[in-house]
DNA sequence: ATAGGGTTAG
């Protein structure tokens, strides 16, 4: 308690700390003034330098001063955890908490909820369950900001079950909690569960703020909710301020759930775009195949926004791939590198192969994978080429493709399709046998694909040729006439794009009872001429789908949009925005 | 005098 006895002093030491902020070189001056004047025992003052170090990210000299600091208290200690975990020190955080352990220095929630975090970023489920141990032990299992972190951590590292229960244990639910409970059944892919809980929050009567209407809006997104997304935007316009945030939520979820308009005019109501908005923006028109469009959007970005980051060229990057603009792409690309002097990352590659490969420009992206300096090509670009060779049907850069898909993810359900296809295409039938094999041998089987659609706020799924539904008669009557119109228009089947193992009939039944066709005759069935279709497809939308849907665009006069893996498609008077291109 | 749990783009 010396410092007490001497304010003035302390005070103008305070006030260097204070003014040297997060530079390193004045924080040590101030360190080497508290030596000097002997006030290495005033605690508040080495917390403010210790914790202003490890914010000014000198973690090396950060870890030096603690092990300095005689007798560091609980205060010190939850600071410094606390700053380490806000720092990206996650191993460090851990560190501290260790130290403080062996200091045997009081616990507080602050420490608990800071080092869970750091456990969380970590993924390290191991060390995050002792600390929970810990924290029953030590008597804060009762702690709501303690129970809220431990949500969020089990979340994290892919354990709802454990997240649920802690979460339904606390006895006080706050919204802190919910929200961690949220984002986490939507971060992990489980949208639906999300929405349950966003909707049993509201009965229960918690407010909710915006940032559980980040999540839920993802929510939206990954569902193709557009229902509830429209909902929450009126929520949003007659509740809350729209900053950043929401808005790029709003943006993107209007963006998959392929509705462009509405995305733009969020965008354009916004008085302050930054670097996110402006992205999200370009990758909306890329996603929904409006290449030219993120382009012009790329190019105001340029002139009136902020510099593009490495995120905004894998948008604009990924447009060009899906707009077919392939000097555009290789443009930007070249400018990113010179003008912006950012380094290409896997992501860049993959949409440069990609971006060449649809074009059929083949050799060209496997130049570009053999250039990559650095940058050992993962499967996603060999995906990338290999489904360029299937398209093109260029075989044997396709078997060099599949070889090397091969080599690094043997494991994969995903490919073996895509790499059987192309083994049967060069005849070598020992291989695609072998694959078979493996597939079998493994209990490998093929992705399931469904397609979903929204009739009167109600979602309906169908499988290929499902017959769950209770209309199945009528709904498969229709589609049938419905594909019987589209032949004498001029449609035909075409039928290599099924697995090839199939029997000749069963390839024309598997394609023509493919889930999306069959949601596309049921929304047809039940929904009025002037409405748009939107369907969500779990898989890539085949290209006799594809086809068909163009043909069924004409013959029924109505707009249809289809979101599939990767991107959507919208048809309209028997035309496709991505061009056949996809 | 010392810090402050959850959310944001491909």
């Amino acid at each position: 308690m010396v410092y007490r006895n001497a304010p003035q002093q302390h005070l103008s030491l305070y006030q260097f700390l204070l003014l040297a902020g997060r530079r390193i070189k004045p924080l040590q001056q101030v360190h080497a003034q508290i030596i000097l004047s002997g006030k290495t025992s005033s605690l508040p003052l080495l917390t403010k330098l210790i914790t202003s170090a490890c914010a000014a990210e000198a973690i090396i000299y950060t870890r030096q001063l603690l092990f300095s600091i005689p007798n560091p208290d609980s205060f010190l200690f939850s600071s410094l955890i606390k700053t380490s975990t806000k720092h990206n020190y996650p191993v460090d955080s851990l560190i501290f908490y260790r130290h403080m352990l062996v200091c045997n220095a009081e616990w507080s929630n602050h420490a608990f909820t800071a080092v869970i975090k750091a456990c969380a970023n970590l993924s390290a489920l191991g060390l995050g369950r002792i600390i929970h141990c810990h924290v029953i032990v030590s008597g804060y299992g009762v702690d709501l900001f303690v129970q809220a972190a431990l949500v969020s951590f089990y979340s994290k590292c892919n354990e709802l079950g454990v997240a649920q229960k802690v979460f339904d244990e606390m006895p006080q639910r706050t919204l802190v909690a919910w929200n961690s409970m949220i984002s986490g059944y939507e971060q992990n892919g489980l949208a639906d569960k999300a929405i349950t809980l966003f909707y049993k929050m509201r009965d229960s009567g918690v407010e909710f703020d915006s940032v559980t209407l980040v999540s839920v809006l993802s929510a939206c997104s990954q569902l193709g909710d557009l229902s509830l997304g429209c909902w929450i935007h009126e929520y949003i316009r007659s509740n809350l301020h729209v900053n950043t945030t929401i808005a790029t939520s709003l943006i993107n979820m209007y963006g998959r759930c392929g509705d462009v308009i509405k995305a733009r005019e969020v965008f354009n109501s916004l008085n302050q775009q930054n670097v996110v908005t402006w992205t999200s923006m370009i990758s909306t028109y890329g996603m929904n195949g409006y290449g030219k469009k993120a382009m012009e959007i790329f190019h105001l970005m340029k002139l009136h926004g902020p510099p593009p980051n490495s995120i905004t060229f894998i948008a604009v990057l990924s447009a060009c791939a899906h707009g077919g603009l392939v000097s555009e792409g290789q443009l930007a690309y070249t400018s990113m590198i010179q003008d912006y002097k950012l380094v290409p990352k896997m992501e860049h590659h993959v949409s440069m192969v990609d971006m060449l490969g649809r074009a059929g420009l083949l050799n060209k992206a496997y130049q570009h994978i053999q250039d990559m300096n650095h940058v050992k090509p993962g499967a996603a670009i060999w995906t990338a080429m290999l489904g360029a060779c299937k398209m093109h049907k260029n075989v044997n850069l396709g078997v060099i493709a599949a070889d090397n898909l091969l080599a690094i993810e043997p494991q994969h359900p995903g490919h073996y399709v895509l790499i059987s296809n192309i083994y049967a295409m060069a005849g070598q039938m020992d291989r695609v046998e072998m694959i078979r094999n493996v597939m079998i041998r493994k209990g490998l089987k093929k992705q399931v694909g469904y397609a979903t659609i929204e009739v009167d706020h109600k979602t309906y799924l169908f499988t290929m040729g499902d017959k769950s539904h209770p209309e199945t008669v009528a709904i498969y009557r229709y589609l049938d006439e419905l594909m019987e119109r589209c032949r004498e228009v001029g449609y035909t089947p075409a039928s290599e794009s099924v697995m090839h193992e199939l029997e000749e009939e069963e390839r024309v039944y598997a394609l023509r009872y493919h889930s999306e066709k069959i949601a596309l005759a049921f929304g047809l069935l039940k929904t009025g001429h002037g409405s748009i279709i939107r369907i969500v497809k779990n898989l890539r939308v085949c290209e006799d789908c594809h086809i068909a849907i163009k043909f069924i665009s004409v013959v029924t006069k109505r707009k249809i949009v289809v979101r599939d893996k990767l991107r959507f498609h919208h048809f309209e008077n028997g035309i496709c925005s991505c061009l056949d291109y996809w």
